[in-house]
DNA sequence: ACGCTACAGTCTATCGATTGACCAACTATT
DNA sequence: AATAGTTGGTCAATCGATAGACTGTAGCGT
């Protein structure tokens, strides 16, 4: 760290006192509209001139020094930057931390630290006074846990479960699974497969489940055999498609559970001839920036993971500490309509 | 804002030092290593014990009020998360802050606020105490550069050029095309053709003048005719790649300015049977995560934008806040060989 | 025995905003 | 006329860490 000189003029609340000819304490209870000081107009007014003149903003840093007991910093721990996922829960979450008025941590997990040390490190220097978490191992999930309510520290986390963990917020998958099906059905569709996550997976269970009840709902029948359970990658995918290709009675149309398993289910299709959508529909998970740059484009459902963000800063700040929350952001989902899905009837 | 009563007790200074026994300054001099303060080894023992056993992390808040002349938070500016780009800078940035033990602060632009606002709130606040600023559009940057200045506030821009703009730090383009066409070269291609991006656009310009430069030091004869011009999209990569088609020679080899042309030069391709890569080698510029998902996977250079969030930052804290900045990364970039590039010879 | 230095810490003001207690001057009430 | 109440603010303590000035004791040389 180095020693500079910055000179850098603050502007400081006895500076504006001064020039408003009043106490810096008016100074400061008219900028929080504090309801027990009386001012005359004329000098509420001598003050916001002054403030206006002189671009004050209060020391953050003093601030947040004295009134600790208020939620002014909210922290965000997500394991990296690079997963679109991750950047569209910041984004809701900053949307939300502007609304509300309190400043807003991101922090990744980076090679340097566990995300567990980094948590200590922001709570015990009081950074911040809560703490949303999104992503994670279920380890690294529960070692968190229990170092944040031991401390009765506010804190949320995002889409994760695990044994012990009280407060959590998730995403409606169902809801979303539930859409790429009826979107299908509409379309004329009746023999209708899944390239599914490992039922290991949370998200790949819940998914399978959701596939499930979608078609039960729509009126089809159910039968385990619609179900390929594979891994989360393009190869899986490609298996996936292969699998299906064997199954009878012959599919017309296919959700897949996850994006990259899409990208290698089209592959594996333009291999074995099968043209998308002509001969099947093909439906998937995750609207990613990349499904209108696929060919096909593909039709994809997105989760609001915007919304997941927003919500969770919002039930951080409203809720109490010790109030269990555990509530999923229902119909947090959306389709996009694109070429890879098509009414069977020609 | 709801007023909560959290009860989390944080540790202070005193606390450890009464555990200790010795003064508040002790605990404080010894975590800073200040070389003025005489102890005997028994007391920083029991200093450094007290600290251990209660979690002692000296107040973030009381600490930048306290001492405000050193850098102690770094804000980063960014337009949003979604691009993978700006996921990498923030990457490089927070790991050279952990090693730095500065604070890093990291925005995006929301659609709540102009970049302006944000970074005089960040500013007039003193949340921050230098800023590094990617992205934006020119106008912005000279707004911002403006504000900046005049305040003589440590501030860098990265990968961003303005009129007035006096700190500003570039990644290699020049370089990282010259990897792409020495690739080809050594596979033996001659015809290189190269989808290029705008000239009026900053790095469209930049990169067609490093394919220029990287042809002729290869050896080989440089035309205008081998540019093809577009717009950085993957219709503009279609348009580019029916336009090589119909040109003299008949290129063996493809250099793609950026990412989303390539995909749309490989359904371009795709669609007039021309097989990458038995028929023509094709390259491309930034490394996404999607280039291995592409059919054929593609071979790409990618920036190492993790290096200028990375360098931008220790930048921003060795020097001094007057002192211009102009300077390069250089070999700022690095080749990803994938199936879509393959020797002339077959 | 005296001054001097080295040692091992202690004391105190300070950063800027906030907050509850307090107060002067005036008006209204009984 | 004395008291109560209102208006329009002021005052002082505080949050926690830090930096520089300062103090008390022991040991040393002369």
């Amino acid at each position: 760290m180095t020693n500079h000189s910055p000179k850098i003029s603050r502007v400081t609340g006895s500076q504006v006192a001064a020039l408003a000819k009043v106490d810096a304490a008016v100074v400061s209870k008219i900028l929080k509209e504090d309801p027990t000081l009386r001012v005359s107009s004329e000098t509420r007014k001598r003050v916001m001139d002054a403030i206006e003149q002189l671009g004050y903003r209060p020391n953050y840093a003093a601030q947040r020094l004295r009134s600790s007991r208020k939620i002014g910093a909210v922290g965000l721990i997500i394991p990296n930057f690079s997963n679109p996922a991750f950047a569209e829960i910041v984004h809701g979450a900053e949307i939300a931390a502007l609304k509300q008025k309190v400043a807003l941590f991101v922090s990744s997990n980076s090679e340097l630290t566990t995300p567990l040390e980094l948590i200590i490190d922001l709570v015990a220097s009081g950074r911040v006074d809560a703490l949303l978490i999104a992503g994670g191992s279920s380890s690294e999930t529960a070692e968190i846990n229990e170092y944040l309510s031991a401390r009765n520290f506010p804190y949320l986390f995002l889409n994760r479960q695990s044994i012990g963990v009280k407060r959590s917020l998730f995403l409606d998958d169902e809801y979303a699974i539930s859409l790429l099906v009826d979107h299908l059905v509409e379309l004329g569709h009746k023999k209708i497969y899944n390239i599914a996550g490992r039922s290991s997976m949370e998200t790949g269970k819940r998914r399978q489940n959701a596939f499930k009840k979608a078609i039960t709902e729509a009126g089809l029948t159910f039968s385990p055999d619609l179900i390929i359970e594979e891994e989360y990658s393009a190869l899986g995918g490609q298996r996936g498609f292969q699998e299906i290709l064997k199954r009878k009675p012959k599919a017309t149309a296919l959700v897949v559970s996850e994006f990259n398993m899409a990208v290698g289910a089209l592959n594996a299709a333009r291999k074995a001839k099968v043209v998308v959508p002509d001969d099947l529909s093909m439906v998937a998970f995750n609207n990613l920036e990349f499904a209108s740059l696929l060919n096909p484009t593909l039709t994809t459902v997105g989760l609001q993971l915007q919304h997941l963000g927003e919500e969770g800063l919002n039930l951080l700040i409203e809720k109490q500490p010790k109030e269990e929350i555990y509530q999923t952001v229902s119909k947090s989902a959306e389709l996009f309509l694109r070429e890879s899905s098509k009414s069977l009837r020609k």
